[in-house]
DNA sequence: CGCATGGTTGAGGTCGCTCAAGCGAGGTGG
DNA sequence: CCACCTCGCTTGAGCGACCTCAACCATGCG
């Protein structure tokens, strides 16, 4: 892959929109393109990595795995989003497992290139820190959700992440991944996410076709997220 | 208060440490300080604020309610740590309540001085990011320990935070704050942190002297903790 | 003393997990 | 084409960890 390509790639990725192309440029000999094919691992949990990734296209799963072999999904990347960034700046063992959903591209960018982009452009280090910070705050909401929400209160407040306040009262949610992994990203067991919907539908307040959920009152649903 | 004390405080702050004399005059004028007594808010969850907050002494708890009125202490924030950077950076509503443990005092420093601050010296904008990543690994640790880890093992996972692996075999552990806290930041009630510690004491793994704990064999508590 | 606060102990309930079986869709190969 | 598999999902029965509610005890303080 040439440079030319990687810098294209780069320009792409909402974390450098604003970047000018020489510092675009700056930036690409620093870049390592790295493909992967579904459930190839990224790194491991107590690896050292010595950059951030970005996300090009495929999807990526950051999960830990305890002493029992129980695996938890802690985060699932999208393309354009980055991840080890905290990692970068602390210089310590990774803290979860990286791997590929899907067949993928990411680029590592080397924590030099990062610390040169940020001296040359100090709006891109408040990019990156108010990316932290959204992170930050998602995982605030999980250690709510894990620590004071029920497992229905999880699961509507999931769904009600992916309605759009603006539609009707009725709306088609499609989940973006297969149950398994949506009941394990809100930490249950899938047993548990299917008789959860089941209990719902049966309340009348959705309704379940294979991925699609219909929200059948976007009202009552939020309503019951908070009772 | 003069700006000459203001000064000297943010001196002392590990954030501030590699700042010039200049550097320190130029943040000063942004920075306000906050007095608060025991249980005092800082701000309400979904509040806005204009900047971060610096613990100069006394101890801060970051907390979520449940609309049951269920507490959940999210952190205890210590004397020289920050808080709030998120929610400055991001300019939205803090996901959290603060409230004063005891009688405190606190700096706020207003997002622009900050901004002044990382224009200056890049090297600002680093421990910033830094700062933010440690608190996202330690989130992460924490919804690992709710979504994975029994009661037991959040126990003595967050003893073993303590102890000080250099030292022999038996040491002791003074918990910093009172039980009930330490219960609500485990996600346990206070009958089950008593419980889990009895348990333990016959075990024969430790010894509950008040908030003294005596750790009777760090390697079998470390090799329980992984079990 | 009376009261508040922090901690312990007991009895009972429940939420979500575990284990096990069954089902439908999609794919492969004989 | 059908047998057969896997994979994702569902359903049921039983169970256990942790919570809830309630009483009780120790300490400190006005």
């Amino acid at each position: 892959m040439s440079q030319i390509d990687v810098r294209a790639l780069l320009r792409h990725q909402p974390m450098f929109h604003q970047l000018s192309d020489a510092q675009i440029d700056a930036l690409a000999p620093g870049v390592r393109e790295v493909r992967g094919q579904k459930s190839q691992v990224v790194f491991h949990r107590g690896d050292v990595c010595e950059g951030l990734y970005l996300v090009v296209y495929g999807r990526v799963k950051l999960s830990i795995s305890s002493a029992q072999g129980v695996e938890k999904v802690i985060e699932i990347i999208q393309p354009g989003q980055s991840f080890a960034e905290a990692v970068m700046f602390l210089g310590t063992p990774c803290p979860v497992t990286a791997q590929f959903l899907e067949d993928g591209l990411l680029l590592q960018v080397e924590a030099s290139a990062i610390d040169r982009a940020m001296t040359d452009d100090p709006a891109f280090a408040r990019r990156l820190l108010a990316g932290l910070s959204m992170r930050l705050h998602s995982l605030i909401r999980d250690v709510e959700r894990y620590s004071i929400e029920s497992s229905t209160q999880r699961v509507l407040g999931y769904l009600l992440q992916y309605a759009d306040p603006e539609q009707g009262a009725q709306q088609v949610v499609t989940l973006p991944v297969n149950k398994n992994l949506i009941a394990s990203r809100l930490n249950l067991t899938p047993e548990t996410f299917s008789r959860v919907l089941h209990q719902l539908s049966d309340a009348g307040l959705l309704a379940v076709n294979g991925r699609d959920i219909t929200l059948l009152d976007l009202d009552k649903v939020r309503a019951f997220g908070c009772g």
